[in-house]
DNA sequence: ACAAAAGTGTTCGATATACACCCATGT
DNA sequence: ACATGGGTGTATATCGAACACTTTTGT
């Protein structure tokens, strides 16, 4: 049954956020070698007993203190010659946190840092290329199910959700048509609540009626 | 680094095919425990210096004798326990052949089998579920790229691929709309060639310009 | 009063759906 | 001649896209 010494299998996660006007990913710098000092997607090798979506959100809650998310399964990345200490199979999750003020230093103690999908520093092994799957499966799903929502705190206004599809999407939307479609749905719930204290006229806040992943064919264009 | 005896990778194929009018997988009789003599996706462990994608081919030609057929990563499992053996993690692929009257017996010799999605047999470990999964997948595929297409040879009559989408769906589709919408997409060739001998009324066949995967949104329903 | 974002409807074109009959062949 | 699947068009409903002005607040 066993040809060869057997490959490392690693949970490797790609932590996306909105805030500052950007979509953000959490990133770690390595304080061992290989590629150390560069920085890298949050992961870590599988333990015994230890289902695959239990690694990421372990690794993740190590690196990061969040331990409530969206959390799926994205790709797994096996070629030989990925790590340079030997055969390793990664398999990467892909994650959504509302606010990444909620993101502590986490336990691990490395450093952690955002970073604006757009200005990505130099990445250790091949996670550029894992963030770009990333990033493809991101804008695919904004368009025909929910899970965007993550990427939103409990009350949020139209123009926030609004945000996000922009952000994400990298295109504008116009407000009317956004407004409508979103409304349609029948997915949000107006709460009474109201954004105060900016210079203009305060925005009604919303709540998602579930945060359970819907699919929805020809949801934003 | 290595905190405890690495798991085991292996590469299984979920390879659909249409005959018969029916949708079907094909699945081998396992010779050795664990799961003796119960059917099985075919598969096996991944090689040194071997990418998933390659050891994924390989299984499939040494079980089918096919080489040529679109293969993609469905998703992988990895829960303990799944593998009575040991800590196996499966990269799951998903595979799709134009008639599986091109598949011969294989060089592993051993028992393999067309089933018909709907009328399985008990299967060894989780694999049942990854089915599940590998349907699914083909299902919302179906909608929004024309990689079903790969269950046709090159040549075809637009009935065929209609029969494909109803088979796979499993909704009856109403011809005069299938024909002007796939054809308004602008990616079949009108062959001169028609199918004749039937005792009916010959059918013009088609060609796909490309067999290269095309992403399309509302593609069908 | 002014700046800044919130909020609100209608028109038009494109796309999807529903639907029924004649045609060409083999026996 | 008849049985079998091949082939074709139109009318209606639905959905998406484009588009501009008024409202409410804080300063």
């Amino acid at each position: 049954m066993i040809r060869f010494e057997s490959p490392k299998v690693t949970a490797d996660v790609v932590l996306f956020s909105i805030y500052n006007d950007n979509l953000q990913m959490l990133l770690v710098k390595r304080k061992n070698p290989p590629f150390r000092g560069q920085w890298a997607l949050p992961g870590g090798f599988l333990e015994r007993k230890e289902s695959l979506l239990a690694a990421a959100r372990r690794e993740l809650f190590e690196e990061t203190g969040v331990r409530h998310l969206y959390l799926e399964q994205l790709y797994t990345f096996g070629d030989p010659g990925r790590d340079p200490r030997g055969r390793v199979v990664t398999v990467a999750y892909f994650a959504l946190v509302p606010s990444p003020l909620s993101v502590s230093a986490g336990s691990d103690a490395r450093e952690a840092k955002w970073w604006p999908a757009g200005g990505l520093p130099k990445l250790a092994f091949d996670h550029k290329r894992i963030i770009e799957c990333a990033l493809t499966r991101l804008r695919a799903k904004l368009e025909y199910t929910n899970v965007a929502w993550s990427l939103l705190p409990k009350k949020f206004a139209l123009t926030d959700l609004q945000k996000v599809y922009e952000l994400v999407s990298g295109k504008e939307l116009d407000k009317r048509n956004f407004r409508k479609k979103i409304l349609s749905l029948g997915l949000l719930r107006p709460l009474k609540e109201r954004r105060t204290g900016a210079h203009q006229r305060p925005a009604r806040l919303y709540a998602f009626k579930t945060k359970k992943k819907v699919e929805l064919k020809r949801f934003f264009k």
